[in-house]
DNA sequence: CTTTTAATGTAATATCGTAACAGTTTAACT
DNA sequence: AGTTAAACTGTTACGATATTACATTAAAAG
C-alpha cells in the first residue's frame, strides 16, 4: 500500500505576505535562541532579516551588500559566521547546487529538507517528503551506506510558471 | 507492494583493480566520440584518465596539476572545458556539495544518478535507484512542480568503513 | 570582580570558476 | 588540393566564493 498522507509542501505563492514570514522567523529564533542559551547578535539578526525577506537564493555577498549599514562595508567573514550559526540552528539552508542561502520554510518541523528550485521565477520551496527521505534511508542502508545526511535539491519550473506559460 | 528489484548500486571496494576501470572508461570515452562524431582530444582523455584512476573526488585545480606534462602550468579554463564535455557526456559527474568530480560508474546505463559519499574514506560510489528518483519526481510533482533534474548527495559511512571502525 | 567563553573587527589569502579574444587545428565542401 | 566554417587551444585577466589567523571586545559564569 502506498502511504497516502498529504505532502507538507512549501512553495511561496507570488502574493504571500513577506512580512509575516519575516516576523515568524525572527520569532522562532528569538525563542529558540533563548531557549538553547544562544546569543541572537544583530548581525545573526540581520542576515536571518535579509534571507527571510526574499524567497530567491541569495549568495554570502549579495547579503554582504544588504549589511552596509552605518555606511561600512563588512567583511565577507561577518556573512559567513552569522550563516554558520542560522544554519546550524535550522533557520536558514544552503543551496548547493548555486553556494547560495534561503530561509527555512518548516522551523521546528523535524525535516530532511528538499528543495524544489524554479529556475525560471528563481523562487525555492521545500518539498520535504518523508516518502522520499524514507526511500533514500532504505536503498542506501540496502546498498551498505550508513546515512548521517541528505542532500536533494530538485530543479525544475513551479506550478505558477507553467501556468504563466 | 514494494518494487524488490536489486538495486544497482556501485561502490569502489578497496582492492579492485583500479586500471581495468580507467581502460573501461576510456574505451566508453572513445566509442561514444565516435558515435557522435565528437572529438576525443589530449586534454579530454587526459582529464578523464586523472579523474577515473581515483573514485575520490577531484576538485579541478587538483586535475589541474596532474596535468603538467612538458613542465608547463595548464590554465584553469584547461581543466574546466574539458570537464564540461565530459560531464555533458555523462562520463563525470560533479558534486555540488564538494564542488570535485568524479568518474560515472554507470556509463551508458541511462541512470539518474545518486551519490553516496563517504566522509571517512572519502570514496564515493553511485546509488542509482529508480526507486528513488521515482519516488522524487513523483511527490514533487503532486507539489505541483514539472521536475528537469534532480541532485541527490547522500553523506554518511561506507560499509567497508564501518566494518573497519 | 575576575575568569573564561563567545563574538567581533580586520587583513590577508585561499579556492573555485568564467570572460574575452586571438590563433590554430580539424572537418566538410567545393 | 584549396577554401570555408566550426571546433578546439593558448593566454591573460578577472570575478565569485570562502577561510585562516589573530588581536580585541563583550557577555556569562563562577
Amino acid at each position: 500500500m502506498e502511504d497516502m498522507e498529504a505532502l507538507p509542501v512549501r512553495f511561496p505563492s507570488r502574493k504571500h505576505n513577506h512580512s509575516s514570514c519575516v516576523n515568524k522567523l525572527l520569532g522562532d529564533a528569538e525563542e529558540e535562541c533563548r531557549r538553547q542559551k544562544l546569543r541572537f547578535t544583530e548581525h545573526r539578526r540581520k542576515v536571518l532579516e535579509i534571507i527571510a525577506s526574499s524567497h530567491k537564493p541569495l549568495g554570502a555577498y549579495d547579503i554582504l551588500e544588504q549589511m552596509n549599514f552605518s555606511g561600512r562595508r563588512q567583511a565577507p567573514v561577518v556573512a559567513y559566521r552569522a550563516l554558520d550559526f542560522l544554519i546550524n540552528l535550522g533557520l536558514v539552508h544552503r543551496l548547493n547546487s548555486l553556494n547560495a542561502f534561503v530561509a527555512c520554510m518548516a522551523v521546528g518541523e523535524d525535516h530532511t529538507a528538499q528543495f524544489l528550485i524554479c529556475r525560471q521565477c528563481k523562487n525555492v520551496g521545500e518539498l520535504n517528503s518523508n516518502r522520499v527521505s524514507e526511500r533514500i534511508e532504505k536503498d542506501a542502508v540496502e546498498a551498505g551506506f550508513q546515512v548521517d545526511q541528505q542532500l536533494v535539491e530538485i530543479i525544475g519550473i513551479c506550478y505558477e510558471c507553467v501556468e504563466s506559460g
